[in-house]
DNA sequence: CAATGTTGAATGTTAGACCTTTAAACCGAG
DNA sequence: CTCGGTTTAAAGGTCTAACATTCAACATTG
């Protein structure tokens, strides 16, 4: 995989965005490991036959998808990195709040896709969820308690709660995916969540929380399914009550727990 | 069009990255809508105060993610664009790949988070499947009876059959987890491809297909849940057969940066 | 020996120039 | 008046040549 990189001629337009994408396919293929230092700018310019701006711009590309760092000082220069979640997760639900605004994606969809990832969390929630899991799923519960809260706070909590279970998953792929949905909530939520009885959404969380604490999947998931059911029936009164016609009423999948669901191989 | 942009300062280090972030914000609260443009980059140096390159770069850093795009000529300029989705799955397979080069990520999750979303894709498929979606469906399914066929053009049938499923459950977010993932298989990948049984594997995708085309989502996800057992068992073999720690080397090369290397922290 | 200065290499930023592209304004011929 | 070519202004794309800042290693000094 140590590969030399083999830089291609350029076309005539777009010269920063074609190193780019040569420096990007090399790094994917692994010429450079992370942790390793790129070319300088200065070097990269002589191979390409551009002047140093044109090779930083290109560098910059590739630094806004967290794909290298720059250092100054002597020993600086670019380096291979390796993309922060969170930040990889933000880039994601700005892509998904702008589709939203275009309509190429709907409420329903990311409510939806929600729905089916949180619903496996639960499951493998309840099947390795440790002991500080427990206690990271339990904390906002008992905190909502206090229905005194402001709502944003409550907000919080219940943010809270659903990332402790997307951690307590540990698949750091679904988190990801989880992590990019509930940054881009407030783009693509807001109207429900003043209609929900508090008391109600806790106690379905807690039901939750038991059942992922007696590690048991399938009361997880069922205890899920109400509380997703409750949301979407609060959903479609506050849809119904206001003029609805236009309104694409959502339909949430008849999501089975499954037993059966569980194919992978153990770790 | 709702709010105006109001600048803010910045301070000293890392001009460009500031004034992207200024600029990120600002779209993604709806200062400019999809289509509408930003200002020209002399403008924005003028704003910022700072030279026309830096609000270059500023732009560069938007454009890698395809928040904004430029234009030439006279009446040109960046404007605010919706990403492409392809492009977006694109990158973040670049990263689910890092991830894995780097260990934190294994296979196992990339795997796992293949099954569950393409279990509910399944379901989802068997609900909303159209006739067009049946033929896209079906098309790789028989090409793939041809068993004389070269084993990458038989992967590529193999990625049509599931890519097919995905579109046909007619979730863009979901379809873009999936489409990640896909494109993250040659990284993570490749070793079992050679073990399976052709004859059994696209038996297993036809069962699919059958139940999809009636409109069958529990014995849909039966079927699968088959073709997963199926394939999770030839890979546990192919486990089985070698020795471990080879295999862990080979499938999972731990890479550790040298000492000389940068230790690698986004800001 | 420890604190302090120097220096070299790299990125960060600036300034101004020129090139290329584009659409609109212009203008002359039919 | 219309059509088609030409001009032109505006904007991004690139180049050059500096200067500024940072940082580690080395040298110097108290």
């Amino acid at each position: 995989m140590a590969d030399a990189f083999v830089p291609e001629m350029l076309g005539r337009r777009d010269a920063s965005g074609q190193i780019a994408r040569q420096l990007r396919t090399a790094i994917s293929s692994g010429v450079w490991e992370p942790g390793e230092r790129l070319p300088t700018e200065l070097e990269l310019a002589d191979t390409f036959d551009v002047s140093r701006a044109t090779a930083r711009e290109a560098l910059k590309l590739l630094s806004a998808t967290g794909l290298v760092v720059s250092a100054r000082g002597s020993h600086g220069g670019t380096f291979v990195s390796v993309p922060n979640a969170v930040d990889v997760a933000e880039q994601l639900s700005d892509s998904i709040g702008l589709w939203y605004r275009a309509g190429n994606v709907t409420l329903h969809d990311v409510d939806e896709a929600r729905w089916v990832l949180e619903m496996h969390c639960v499951d493998l929630a309840a099947r390795r969820r440790t002991p500080r899991d427990l206690e990271a799923i339990k904390a906002p519960v008992e905190a909502s308690r206090d229905f005194n809260m402001d709502i944003a706070d409550w907000l919080d909590l219940d943010l809270e709660f659903h990332t402790a279970i997307t951690k307590a998953a540990k698949n750091q792929i679904l988190e990801l995916a989880m992590t990019a949905i509930h940054l881009s909530r407030p783009a693509t939520n807001t109207v429900f969540v003043e209609l929900l009885d508090r008391a109600t959404v806790t106690d379905q969380h807690e039901a939750i929380y038991l059942a992922i604490s007696d590690s048991d999947p399938q009361k997880a998931q069922e205890a899920f399914q109400r509380h997703v059911s409750y949301l979407d029936e609060v959903r479609r009164q506050a849809l119904a009550d206001l003029n609805a016609s236009e309104v694409i009423v959502s339909t949430l999948p008849a999501i089975r727990h499954s037993a059966a669901n569980r194919p992978i191989a153990a770790e």
